[in-house]
RNA sequence: UCCCCGAUAGCUCAACGGUAGAGCAUUCGGCUGUUAACCGAAGGGUUGCUAGUUCGAAUCUAGCUCGGGGAGCCA
């Protein structure tokens, strides 16, 4: 017998096969049954007739939500089936039965976001959640297929590290050897700019960690990021490599999750735009759009999450800010020879109001400007001293950024929430399952 | 840390000062083409906690706990 998955089921029209899997859902109609069943690749319908299959049918009856099942059936088109085809069940075994005294607890119906999260464990097992987790990893996939093309080496940034990557975010501490003391990442930036002066052109790709109290449906505790660094490279550069890299993931899911996308009733057409160029526009052209718009922001305001809406409003694709004022940016950003109050870095927001999902800059490479800079934000020279040694050593002017991986799939998959897009979300307040 | 909102059956919600209710889920019965199937019946509650107002509080007030959304900060 044939072992098959859901989502092959089509190419068996007419053929005796096996599918392992779950009981999705269980329609009953006195000497007729109709089980949904599921197997992570998708969901069918099968039909079990009592005069047919009087084993199988005493078997189902009754069969509680979510036990494991193995099902032998003859595929057929059907019309009046979800998907176009289903399985007349001929034989089932119960691999295990789930008691009626404890139902699976997710039901096919709403349910609020804490009893969601409190049941990530199951409940990601719903056809919605396994799509998310599929264009997930094909974004991941097509990112890495990206960066691979144009010539950037995966290279891997510690978790733990010594200090602040950039001195503002609040970190989380860990209790290292005796008096030292460590904490978990909140970027690999420093030490990818390191790897960049060693092998060129890299990327890192991993989780990071921000202990703010942010408590929004753009934010997670640990969230995974996506950092290109390159040497010899400035910041055009890096804007052309985040619209490319942006590109090539919305349309690796386009091209191999599309199933999934409709699943998620995704517009496609949307998506399908996602295609380079992207807009670009100047902080200080941003500020005069702003204005217009009947925003207060003026010259050296950082902009919040109302100001990115109202600006990505304005086009159907990501669009690029650069160029920020000095003083709202971080303390490594290279300014702008023309414009020293300028720092030559960029924001990439998302269309519909998903946010920052690209936030990178050219890295400043002179040791004397670089040195002063720490002063200035009272940063611990000892703890960047391999950091300026990089400037110390053949420095060369070099730039990246970092890509969040989850709000970039939260907007590829049109999801309320970016809790969604990672298998167990950590948040602040929420550490369980 | 600050601002706003919420907490009632396993779940989703209603009742808004006068005996705590529905749908789903569970149990039992019915149904040969169902589509979160449907129809009938049953079980299921210290209304988040503590105090107060009142003849009477799920309902009004205060504090606390937990959660949600947002600000700040960021990807």
């Amino acid at each position: 017998m044939t072992t098959i998955t859901i989502e092959q089921a089509g190419k068996f029209d007419g053929q005796e096969v096996t599918i392992k899997g779950w009981l999705y859902n269980l329609r009953e109609s006195g000497k007729l049954i109709f089980p949904i069943f599921r197997d992570g690749t998708g969901i069918i319908q099968g039909v079990c007739a009592l005069k047919e299959s009087p084993e199988a049918f005493e078997a189902l009856k009754g069969l509680t939500q979510e036990s494991s099942v193995i099902v032998t059936g003859k595929i057929r088109a059907e019309q009046r089936a979800p998907g176009g085809f289903e399985i007349g069940v001929s034989k089932i075994q119960i691999v295990q039965k789930v008691p009626e005294s404890t139902p699976f607890p997710i039901q096919l119906k709403e349910h609020g976001v804490d009893f969601l999260l409190d049941h990530r464990h199951l409940w990601m097992r719903t056809p919605r959640q396994a799509a998310i987790l599929r264009i997930r990893a094909e974004a991941i996939r097509s990112a890495r297929e990206y960066m691979d093309s144009q010539g950037y080496t995966l290279t891997d940034a510690p978790m733990f590290t010594p200090a602040a990557c950039e001195g503002t975010s609040t970190l989380f501490e860990v209790n290292y050897i005796d008096d030292e003391k460590a904490y978990l990442t909140q970027s690999g930036q420093l030490y990818a700019e390191a790897l960049a002066l060693a092998l060129g052109k890299i990327y890192t790709f991993g989780p990071t960690f921000r202990a703010e109290k942010s408590k929004t449906r753009r934010h997670l505790t640990e969230f995974w990021m996506l950092e290109p660094e390159a040497a010899y490279a400035e910041l055009p550069d890096m804007m052309n490599l985040g619209e490319g890299l942006v590109s090539a993931i919305v349309q690796g899911v386009v091209k191999n999750k599309s199933r999934e996308l409709e699943q998620l009733k995704r517009d496609i057409t949307k998506l399908e735009n996602i295609k380079p160029p992207f807009p670009r526009i100047s902080y200080e052209d941003a500020i005069d759009v702003l204005g217009k718009a009947g925003n207060p922001a003026k010259f050296g305001d950082d902009f919040g999450g109302d100001e990115e809406t109202l600006i990505s409003k304005n086009f159907d694709k990501p669009v690029i800010i650069h160029r920020y004022p000095t003083a709202i940016k971080a303390f490594y950003m290279q300014p702008d020879p023309d414009r020293p109050d300028l720092a030559l870095a960029f924001d990439m927001i998302a269309p519909e109001g998903y946010g920052e999902i690209i936030g990178g800059s050219q890295r400043i490479h002179d040791y004397d400007l670089l040195l002063k800079r720490l002063k200035e934000h009272n940063l611990p020279q000892e703890s960047f001293q391999w950091y300026l040694d990089l400037r110390r050593y053949g420095s060369v002017p070099h730039a990246g950024f970092g890509l969040g991986l989850e709000r970039t799939v939260a907007w590829i998959c049109g999801t309320e929430h970016i809790r969604e897009v990672i298998p167990f979300p950590r948040m602040i307040y929420r550490v369980y399952p």
